[in-house]
RNA sequence: GGGCGGUUAGCUCAGCUGGUUAGAGCGCCUGCCUUACAAGCAGGAGGUCGCAGGUUCGAGUCCUGCACUGCCCA
């Protein structure tokens, strides 16, 4: 045998091979197309994964959904790029490091900048591929000569850029504002990056004093601690309770400071008592307070979140330390007056879970309205498309209600801030430049230092569409493969990156025009704005574990997609999490469908085997199969199949069901409904191709049956074959390939199958009248299949059976197609007769014909009857139904004509089949 | 508190713009190693589509309310 493949699809071996020979071949390079290219394009950029990452489910799913797109789109003949790279990941690389660190028992400050960003750029240079290693394995047709890191210098040169533009353009400013501050990574962090959590807290009522009486006010609070650093005491204007106090101070217990009472709608009077202690600096909201009534800001805590010199006595004690000391003191002095349950909202660092504390200090934000306008814009216009749409709705949400955003970072991985101060005397000057200044604008000085911030991670990455494609230069490849064309993400950071890539696209891109050609050619003639990132937004699901459970680390329910893989081999997983992928839902991601694919992958496998078994028989040598591979057009063309030359009735069906299956594909890949297109395929592979096609030209293709026949046969067998390896491909690259370069034996037209073209449906090649009859011969064959089982006929005796149809052209058709029918349902004779077999014991009397098995055994008249009572009941039911619409004047007037036609002929049908189950009932007797 | 989803067979899920008989995989039952495949083949059982109203000639699909459940934001 020439083609020689093992029983069982192993894909490991196969799998790493294809995915080796597919970088090595630059398979998915994609040069600078030059002017006057006409193609179409289609541009996607990878979501770049943290340095730190390793691979799990959530990426999966991502990268699956985005090389199924990619290949479907590069195999229709668009020059397809995909652009990968990797993100710096500030924080959560800087905290890898440090925990390395602490191992030799150092600090990051032990080592200085310098040296702790050199220490970075190692771990990076040893571990940071890891992602991008794993990814290789997923098959993921990305061009990896375009790969990026956002530290590279030309991406740090165009982020400096960025910025002065933004600071001259006064949409970054710096200032001294509540933030939210991490004391465990020291640094400020964004709203985003602040995940809220429910948990059972308590709300103290604590009087203070009111100067110059005995009365005292009583406020209540959840953070007790901060009320060190109060500088007043609101109350709500319309509070009768407190309208005589308006104007008055009280003495702040412990610190023994008089501050004022203000009136201020920060107090609400169904909150607590109606009045509420204000600390400016550790409350946004008290913030804002003590900026309306000009109150001094006391800053209690440092970075670690301890008290500070402020705290007086408390100085040097943790927050919660404090807190408890507070509460002892106050109670002690008489001051607390009540502790009740409370359920608050806690807002924890999303990176490392610490409690964040609300922390006045100076930092730089982009001030942000100016920008949302035209990102909001884009999508309501249009412009953007956002699926499945109720997300669209969500980021408008997001947008008309978004905040200055803090982009400075106390960290020291990162882009530093391009600016400096001067330090001479009490000049202090702010010097923002692309470049580091040799001295002082403003007073000569060299003593110039920069800024130590870095900034937020998305800062860097929110620009990628187009500084990835060369800008700030302008570029051949910003002409044409911006706007990309999709971005495929997680709804998580739609907020984080996606809303920012439009913000700056819109922004920085404004004026930018696609290259005329391309964009006509590519589909997007009707778009007038090309500063956008991306034409399309898809997000993806989340995947969850079986029981539907975020996956999370502490959980312990994490799914390792490569032991998935290593299991059950990578297309079995893609095409589990394709399958599973209907858009909107979240996907609980289970074993058993990708056990169920793995055996599809099997079947697949064997079907092969079967094809290369009998192309090794019937043109056995390597002329006569290399004759079978002439037969193959040179470069497969995408319209139906070519060379497929339909001689019996299963050829022409089976074309057809090619064309229906590719037009669903198609179509479904279009709307990013990946589901549909996994399952067509599935459907059309396993349920049709196989238990049906293959066991249908059996006969034709063995050593019996002519040598023309078979040549015939195995011809046609070969080109659907590939044919629909080329529909599976982008789901399934590996076994495609390895299947596809076996037909090939070694010498393709192509490279990779990666490269042919993707089928497109002939719509010549359908052929509904092949469907029809097909159909009937199928339901024959199942009902005696079905009859077969009720008798309990042995599976090795073949029965005689007796056909009628009162239609000739059904007589004709299973005369024609008689040896299907003895082979498929194990029968040895097919009795057609111009009788119907009324009164006939056991007979099955369907609409179109009526089929009796000739066997001596006695059918079971009870069981029979029970099966046709029930029958008859869904038959009556329907035919009740069908009645009551076909009597319903309204119904006819205004249902379209084909529902009214349908349920005509399915009325026909069933009384016929009522009849005859009724005749059937009597026969049985009663 | 605000917003968004989900509830369909024992389990996991499809069912796109309302339209003829609500589907699949897994599991279950019966029988087969029928030389491509036991990771297979053949046959079968199993659902008043969460509940209550409404719109419509027609509702799993649209609307309202309720119940349960999940997520996001504050």
């Amino acid at each position: 045998m020439r083609h020689e493949l093992p029983k069982s699809y192993e894909p490991g071996a196969i799998e790493a091979r294809w995915a080796e020979y597919w970088i090595k071949e630059k398979l998915f390079f994609v040069p600078t197309p030059p002017p006057g290219e006409t193609r179409p394009v289609f541009t996607l950029l990878l979501p770049p994964p943290n340095v730190t990452g390793r691979l799990h489910m959530g990426h999966m799913l991502n990268q699956t959904q985005m090389d199924i797109i990619v290949r479907w789109h590069r195999m229709r003949g668009f020059i397809t790029l995909w652009l990968p790279g990797t993100d710096h990941a500030g924080i959560a690389t800087q905290m890898m490091v440090e925990r390395d660190l602490a191992k030799e028992g150092k600090k990051r400050r032990d080592l200085g900048r310098e040296k702790f960003i050199e220490r970075v750029w190692e771990w990076k240079r040893h571990y940071g591929g890891a992602i991008l290693d794993q990814m290789k394995r997923l098959g993921a047709s990305v061009d990896w000569d375009r790969e990026y890191f956002t530290m590279d210098e030309n991406l740090s040169r165009a982020v400096r850029e960025v910025f002065v533009r933004l600071y001259e353009e006064g949409l970054i400013y710096r200032g001294k504002y509540i933030v939210n501050w991490c004391p465990r990574c020291e640094t400020a962090i964004s709203d985003l990056e602040v995940k809220h959590e429910d948990v059972a807290g308590k709300l103290w009522e604590i009087r203070y004093p009111v100067v110059g009486s005995n009365e005292f006010i009583t406020v209540a609070t959840t953070r007790p601690e901060t009320m060190l650093g109060d500088t007043a005491v609101a109350v709500n204007e319309k509070d009768e309770r407190y309208k005589h106090l308006h104007g008055k101070k009280v003495r702040l217990p412990l610190m023994n400071r008089e501050i004022p009472i203000i009136v201020d709608e920060l107090a609400q009077p169904e909150f607590g008592t109606g009045a509420v202690k204000v600390t400016p600096a550790h409350d946004p909201n008290d913030f804002a307070a003590g900026k309306r009534h000009n109150l001094q800001q006391i800053d209690v805590m440092d970075e670690h979140a301890h008290m500070n010199q402020n705290a007086g006595r408390y100085a040097n004690v943790d927050r919660y330390e404090a807190r408890k000391m507070v509460l002892t003191d106050l109670r002690e002095q008489g001051f607390l007056v009540a502790e009740k349950d409370y359920a608050l909202a806690l807002g924890k660092c999303d990176r490392c879970g610490t409690v964040i504390e609300p922390r006045l200090s100076e930092q730089w934000f982009v001030k942000i309205q100016p920008l949302a306008d035209r990102a909001k814009e884009a999508v309501e216009s249009g412009e953007i498309t956002i699926v499945p749409e109720n997300y669209r709705q969500i980021y408008l949400n997001w947008m008309n209600n978004i905040y200055d955003w803090c982009i400075s970072r106390q960290l020291w991985w990162g882009h530093r801030i391009p600016a400096w101060t001067c330090t001479n005397g009490a000049c202090g000057e702010l010097i923002v430049a692309r470049e580091a200044p040799s001295s002082c604008g403003k007073c000569g000085s060299t003593k110039v230092e920069q800024v130590s911030d870095v900034l937020d991670t998305w800062f860097s990455s929110g620009l990628l569409p187009f500084t990835t494609l060369g800008w700030p230069e302008k570029t051949r490849d910003q002409e044409v493969f911006y706007p990309t064309t999709l971005l495929i993400t997680a709804y998580e950071i739609l907020f984080f990156w996606v809303a920012r890539m439009i913000m700056f696209g819109c922004h920085f891109m404004q004026g930018h025009e696609q290259d005329a050609a391309i964009k006509r050619a590519s589909g997007w003639g009707d778009k007038k704005n090309d500063s956008v990132p991306f034409r399309q937004v898809y997000i993806h699901a989340l995947v969850r574990d079986a029981e539907r459970q975020k996956m999370s680390k502490t959980k312990g329910n994490v799914i390792d997609p490569l032991h998935i893989i290593e299991r059950f081999g990578t297309d079995a997983t893609r095409f589990t999490l394709a399958a599973m992928a209907a858009p909107g839902t979240d996907i609980a991601f289970n074993e058993n469908r990708t056990e169920g694919y793995r055996a599809f992958a099997n079947k697949i496998w064997n079907a092969a085997r079967f094809m290369f078994m009998n192309v090794d028989r019937i043109e056995p040598g390597v002329a006569k199969v290399a004759a079978v591979i002439a037969a193959l057009p040179p470069h497969p063309s995408g319209k139906g199949i070519e060379d497929f030359q339909p001689s019996t009735l299963e050829d022409r069906w089976i074309l057809s069901r090619f064309n229906r299956v590719t037009k669903d594909v198609n179509d479904a890949l279009a709307t990013y409904r990946f589901h549909e297109a996994a399952n067509r395929i599935y459907d059309f592979f396993w349920g049709e191709f196989c238990d049906w096609y293959l066991e249908l030209i059996k006969p034709r293709l063995s050593e019996e049956a002519g040598d023309a026949l078979a040549k015939v046969a195995c011809q046609n067998l070969v080109n659907l074959f590939e044919a629909s390896l080329r529909l599976l491909h982008p789901i399934m690259p590996f076994i495609t390939e390895e299947i596809w370069q076996s037909i090939y034996e070694g010498k393709p037209v192509l490279r990779s199958i990666a490269l042919a073209e993707y089928p497109q449906t002939d719509e010549k090649q359908i052929d509904l009248q092949a469907e029809t009859e097909m159909a009937i011969l199928q339901d024959l064959i199942v009902n005696v299949r079905n009859v077969r089982a009720e008798l309990k006929v042995e599976p090795k005796v073949k029965v005689p059976i007796r056909v009628h149809a009162h239609q000739a052209e059904i007589m004709a058709l299973i005369a024609q197609n008689r040896g299907a029918v003895e082979r498929l349902a194990n029968v040895e004779n097919v009795d057609l007769t111009e009788h119907p077999l009324v009164d006939t014991l056991g007979a099955r009397r369907t609409a179109r014909y009526d089929v009796m098995v000739i066997y001596e055994k006695k059918i079971n008249i009870a069981a029979e009857r029970d099966r046709l009572t029930k029958e008859l009941e869904k038959i009556e039911r329907e035919i009740a139904n069908g009645q009551r619409q076909l009597s319903n004047e309204q119904f006819l007037a205004k249902a379209p004509p084909h529902v009214v036609d349908g349920i005509r002929k399915r009325a026909q049908d069933l009384t016929v089949q009522q009849e005859k189950t009724k005749s059937q009932l009597s026969a049985l007797g009663s």
